[in-house]
DNA sequence: GGACTATCGTTTCACTTGAAACAGATGTCA
DNA sequence: TGACATCTGTTTCAAGTGAAACGATAGTCC
């Protein structure tokens, strides 16, 4: 029995990153939807929003990462709460520019402390400067991951 | 326009963490079904076997942080796959007792230098120490959110 | 102008998910 | 013993997911 026979699931960091990242997720969204009754991709529909007004669906695609099917469902839960609007672009008319209306820009400056707060929160812990240091580890995961998907693994 | 207006997402820790972590799950979840022929949850139960030969379902439950119902139909998966056999715990006729078939062990051999290497490449651009640094502040993470379900927020 | 390709956003489709219902087995307590 | 609660693992159900098909618009090339 050599010690490839003993591998140690806790130690490994894909399943670690998992494990936490959902219940990170799961914590933050019950609050979301408790407290502002809406979804995590309509929150970050909002986040987007509050910086770069008015944008079309394809922008907030682009700087959320999320694709365009879930993006177009959460403005379309979005517009149904009444949270925003949308008009064509008179340039081009294939682009829907979305803006926030006065309740949706309303719920965007409650939420935004909010989640400051729960954040704050969340890296209670984390020991000096240790947000900043998780944030740049994370950063240098997603780049390696980026190009291992981009590499197709070589080794393959 | 005060500070509380600016929000960014790209410095929300929350939001990086989803992205990264979807990002590493698909390359890896890809592997695992290109190479093996199995999926995340199926080779988490493989890895608990590995280690903790013969147990029960719900051993793996508690080992893994998944729900019955997704070890269920990984386990179910398993088996017609022909890695695992099960049999009745005689003690307690709830419990099946789950163990590696001979191609199961094969399989998991194979797949355990391969996770390993996965990761080695994965935690490349980390630096010096950066995958402990990494696990640890992922640990504190965990923490925290854990105590924050628990306390179901205080603030709320 | 007309044919062809590309882009935008929605919808369809097959699949996955976790919560809850469930059936079978065991433990408890009078 | 019998009534009842608990535990294990499976299945059902409704909701959510991304890939792909789709209709509509815009740009390009002849």
């Amino acid at each position: 029995m050599t010690d490839d026979t003993t591998f140690q699931l806790d130690d490994f960091l894909p399943y670690r990153l998992s494990v936490t990242m959902n219940r990170v997720s799961r914590a933050f969204a019950r609050r979301y939807a408790d407290e502002f009754g809406i979804s995590i991709a309509e929150w970050r529909v909002l986040a987007v929003l509050g910086s770069f007004q008015p944008i079309s669906s394809n922008g907030i695609v682009e700087k959320t990462q999320m694709d365009k099917a879930k993006v177009s469902r959460a403005v379309a839960g979005l517009l149904a709460a009444g949270l925003l609007r949308r008009s064509v672009d008179p340039a081009d008319q294939r682009l829907l520019k979305l803006a926030f209306t006065a309740k949706g820009r309303r719920t965007y400056e409650a939420i935004v402390p909010r989640a400051r707060a729960l954040e704050t929160v969340l890296t209670q812990g984390l020991g000096q400067d240790g947000r900043a240091r998780f944030l740049t580890l994370l950063a240098a995961l997603d780049r390696q991951v980026r190009a291992m998907d981009q590499a197709g693994d070589l080794a393959s």
